[in-house]
Parts: structure tokens; sequence; C-alpha cells
DNA sequence: ATGTTGATTTCGTAA
DNA sequence: TTACGAAGTCAACAT
């Protein structure tokens, strides 16, 4: 039996003493609940990289799919986290409650210890919506091959995803003249990271073809910046200024 | 008086009704507490893109730097969500409990709808302490710095973060021999795009010098792809494989 | 598993 | 405020 499929129910502690709260977390994990956790602790990390926040208030998070967030009062961003797909564990040890959420590759272990816990909350419920989200790149995309006609007059789009030795170019046509035309969508304002990209499919392109006449690059972006620009005339690139949606 | 001052607190409500959820919401907004609520909503978001998410059962944290962050049972990333900078809004209409962040430059709005709500939770507390963190691309470039014989017997480093009509180089400096090195650190393994990067402040250090001698790339990281490194060959560029740490 | 790229990337820093 | 690049980026998708 999964969680998805029973009423939404929240349960909380508050003030548990360490093992009264371990049992709580435990608990959680095997319902597959949420869990959060309030309160005083310290936060190790060691992995790609290796951290440590000494004690203080701070906000837990524990996913069934084995995510894990520690959430200070500040930031978007969490200060620690593990990915989906970790084991989480918890014990109580010298006056502390430790939660450990390890990984394998990488190898990656998160250590968060309480000394004091304000809250433990578990929550279960079904969410069985996924969300619609409209103005990416791909809605760039579609907008160009339903009316070609927005890049420039004359453009046949002829494969998305076309591979290259240097990868897969969004957008691979031919222009009005028969030229081959190498198209790369951004769905934002871009500097010269978007240039240089545009520029490498061109490149292998135009090896692979080993055409006669030079491969068209063109940047496709609501607006450049100066370096950007400035990169694309330097490389004979051209732009054309469009957003992902109409309105 | 500041939240950070004040001993640590967190209070609850279990099944609030509505209204009691937003004097509760409302309240923590203005003590600059955060603020949890899990319930059923509904979730709107318009700005840079545009999304929408019908009803479910969702975790949603708002926090007193005025970031929000919607999170589903699934994930490490919030399903929703509004950068730091935003002012909270609660009300109630319609049978719903809404929380409005909003934001300026660029607009953005995100709307959260409760139908219902299973628990609101306020939290304060104190967080002195900042994240050390070790591993990073800051750490390559100091071990290179003070042994530069890491990167290649002779090497001089004269300039990190310098200037070229490209951007910032990571490490400039000279060889044996007196030819000027471009060196760009990565703290892992890396793509086509860093091989890019270098490429560009080579190519634009080369132009700025006008120098005799050709411009060396230097690229620093872990490994690179199979790509990666058949570009570094196409372009005469290097690879020296370290890592930002010596453990 | 690794490679490649997009993202409402976020975040920090410098101009 | 904008620009540029790093990030323990994450997440999706292909190989």
């Amino acid at each position: 039996m999964t969680a998805g499929i029973q009423p939404p129910q929240a349960t909380t502690l508050e003030q548990p003493a360490l093992e009264t709260a371990r049992e709580a977390i435990a608990d959680g994990i095997e319902r597959e609940a949420m869990i959060t956790v309030f309160g005083r602790c310290t936060v190790d990390y060691d992995g790609r990289a290796s951290s440590r926040l000494e004690a203080g208030d701070r906000h837990v998070m524990l996913k069934p799919d084995g995510a894990a967030l520690v959430h200070t009062n500040e930031g978007q961003q969490p200060v620690n986290w593990q990915p989906p797909g970790c084991e989480h564990a918890v014990r109580c040890e010298d006056d502390a409650l430790v939660i450990e959420s390890l990984r394998s590759t990488p190898d990656e272990r998160l250590l968060v210890s309480f000394q004091q816990v304000l809250q433990v909350s578990t929550f279960a419920g079904s969410d069985p919506n996924e969300i619609a989200l409209v103005g990416t790149e791909e809605d760039l995309r579609e907008r160009i091959l339903e009316e070609p006609a927005l890049l420039e007059s004359g453009f046949t789009p002829l494969a998305t995803e076309r591979d290259t030795p240097a990868g897969a170019v969004d957008i691979y046509g031919e222009d009005s003249t028969g030229r081959s035309v190498v198209v790369e969508l951004k769905r934002r304002r871009v500097g010269p990271d978007a240039v240089s990209q545009l520029r490498r499919y061109v490149d292998a392109l135009s090896r692979d073809l080993h055409a006669d006449a030079a491969v068209r690059g063109i940047l496709v972006a609501p607006s450049v910046t100066d370096r950007a620009d400035r990169l694309l005339a330097q490389h004979d690139l051209e732009f054309v200024s469009l957003e992902p949606t109409d309105g």
C-alpha cells in the first residue's frame, strides 16, 4: 500500500525528547511520509566536496524518494542536501539525534546531528497532477517549426536535434538559396557561452558536410549581451530576436 | 527586535480553519518567522515563464527573506518557488486560503490557493554560523598557485582573473620558455563547454597580445569526456589532470 | 552508468 | 542594475 492513496494526514510532535523524535522519524521513513524536523543541529557533508556547518536552528525535510533538504531561514537553496535515491537512517547517540542520508555513485554522506528538536512532523498525501509549464526553449522551437518565416523568409526546417560530432543541433534546415543553416535556441537573453555553442555546431557540421558553401549559424533568443554580439560578428554568425511565446 | 536573538520557538496548528490558518500565517510574516503550510492546493506561477499545477497535497515554505518554496513529495527541487526579495501576502477568498508572493524586476507572481490546510507551523531561531565548503574551484586555484609545478615544471602564474575581451581568465601565466599560458580550471570532469570556454579565452588573448608565439591554453580538471578530448586536440589545447584537493 | 544540455536554474562577484 | 561564470548545481533524455 502506498502513501498516495491514503487520505491526507499530518502528525506533529512539539518539543519531543530526542528518543521520541527518533521514533517518529523512523516511523515516517517506514511509512514513506514526508518528514520535517526543526531544531538546533550541526550538519556535515562529505562527497563530491565536503562541508561543515556549526550549530544553529534549521529546518530539515526528508522525502520518501530519498531526497533530503536542510534549510536555514535565508535563501532559496538549501544549505545542505542530498538528491533523490538516498537511504535515510535515524539514531540517537551521545545526547544527539542523528539523521544520516547515504548515496552511492558517487559516495556521498550527509549527517545532521540535532542537539535539540523543537518539532517533528510527518506528512502523507496525494499529488496526482503534473505541472504544466509554458515559456521554455521547447516552446520556442515549436513556435519556429510552426512558422519558419519567423526565423527568416524561405527558411525550411529539416530536422531537430540533428546529431553532429560536436553534439545535437536544435534546428537544422536550409535557407531559400539551399544553404545549410544551424539554429541554436535560447529562451532568454544570452551571453558568450551560447555563441561558443553555436560556433561549435557550425564548425562540426561544416567539416561533416565539407559543403561547398559555408554553413550559416543563427542564434535565436530574446536578446544578446554586448560581448556575445561582438563574438557573433567575429565568427560570422547571425542573430534573430524571438521570444518563446507570442504573448 | 529581530527573530535572530529570540530563543528558538516553533508553533503549530493542526487542521485549522482557513481563517485561523490565515491569521497564523499573517502573524508569522509579521514576526519574520519561517512558515510552513501543508495541505491541498493549486499553484499558479507567472513571470519569466508560466505554470499551473492542479490540486494536490503539497508543502509550502515561506522565508523571512522573501523566498517561497512549494515542495511535492518527490524531487530535490521545489515544483514552484519564488526567490528571496519577494513580498508575501495571505488572504481568504471563496473558501480558499490564498498565499501570494510577488517580485519585481522581473515581475513575477506565485499564487498558492489552499482548499484544505492540514498544518501551519512557524519557526523562529538563530543561525549564526556560515557553512564551510571544501573542494571548490577556488581550492583548485589555490592549490596550483601554491605549487605551480603541479601544472607543469617551470610554470609561473602572473595573474588570476585576468581580464580579456572574452572574459576573465582563471589563471594567466608563462611557461619556462616565456610563452603566455591561459589556464581554465574545473573542479570536476568536464565536457565540450569547458573546452569552448578555454578556446574563447585563448583566442581573445592571442588577439589582445598579438603575440609572436601562440598563446597556450591548458584545461585543468580531474578528467575530460571523449568529445571534450577531441575538441582539445582539434584546437591545440592541452589538458592537465588535477583535483581540487589533495586527499 | 555516462554524456550532453536546459533551467522560472540560483548564487556570488565585479563593473 | 547588468554581466559573467561557478555550482556538491539538478533534472531530463539519449547512448
